[in-house]
DNA sequence: AGGTACATGTAAGCTGTTACATGATTTT
DNA sequence: AAAATCATGTAACAGCTTACATGTACCT
């Protein structure tokens, strides 16, 4: 998926300012699928209203630069059905929490239950969040079924590491408990 | 994590190749960490050769080129450990088959279901190869905890998926039914 | 006969990230 | 008083992917 198609599919949810689309994928469903930064929605968005797949309604503010709001074409609206046709890709992690577990037996034990911990706050503060969120009776079915599955994947997750953390601790602290026993 | 930490981790586990290197992004533990193509590695082997923190033992043989053996030098270990240190990054999912659930309403019921058939076949078998891969008695902790959430994680999609494909479809097929009942 | 595994490397192109530029209003 | 929110955009840089280049040996 490239930047300007996940616009697109921003776009079939109503019309939206740049500033928007990225607050999407901050904080809504949006955000399970990807990040994506300034510095790609606002080029991307330009190319889009250049091959005519969205248009442009632009704003006057004081004090702070005009709002541009884009809406979909109609052969937006079919650029996007085209690439959901597409062979979809396989997913894609980079997980640099996974690569220090990898590496747990060349950390101090107090580093490791460090970057633990952090972790475990975060993955709970997602929890958190989603539980919230599953509450509204409103949303489409697909963000339901999107924030039900990330919160599916945490929980798993926060679970996981809580029941198993002490397997990656213990092979560090091992040969010191031996001595003292 | 750049692609030379990437390398100089795997070289902590033994003396390597580029290929082999690939390799263990495919196969092993590293896998479920993150993806690195021959593009990538090629360069930042030459790289850490050229800054010394690694060294490169070449086996010359017949009918392919030389194999290249890269061994950690101290620096690279203790570059290692640097990174390691360095404050974790969040974990950076790309999602297209989410994407395109985002959209299932726009999609024909046929075509979601083949879509979620792949995904499920796609988890059963990494769930397959992962269950194996939990007999080896002899892996090391960090080995057994990163099979293990790859497993958690695995299986908690599949079973979501599972559990709530038909809310999906269900959105689709509705309108239908309803003229059917 | 064709595909996969082995084995390394370069170059071009595409994509994405980060920093810079600007500045008011609202919240903590 | 500082930080966050609102709001857009460019330019440079870094990184990654893909294609190209080359060729043997084994398995089906």
């Amino acid at each position: 998926m490239d930047t300007k198609t996940l616009c697109l599919g921003v776009l079939t949810q109503g019309d939206a300012s740049g500033y928007e689309i990225k607050k999407a994928f901050e904080d809504g469903p949006f955000g399970h699928i990807q990040e994506i930064g300034f510095g790609s929605i606002y080029p991307a968005l330009a190319q889009l209203l250049r091959e005519e797949l969205v248009t442009v309604t632009q704003y006057t503010q004081e004090g702070r630069p005009d709002k541009k709001i884009y809406s979909l074409t109609s052969a937006g609206r079919l650029l996007l059905l085209d690439a959901l046709d597409e062979p979809t890709e396989p997913d894609k992690v980079r997980s640099d929490f996974l690569f220090r577990m990898m590496f747990a037996h060349l950390l101090s034990p107090s580093a490791l239950e460090v970057m633990i911990d952090d972790r475990m706050a975060v993955l709970n503060a997602a929890i958190a969040g989603l539980q919230q969120a599953a509450d509204d009776q409103f949303a489409p079915a697909s963000e339901t079924f999107i924030n039900g599955y990330a919160l599916a994947i945490y929980r798993a997750m926060a679970d996981y590491i809580e029941d198993n953390r002490y397997q990656l601790v213990g092979a560090s602290l091992m040969p010191e408990r031996a001595v003292a026993e």
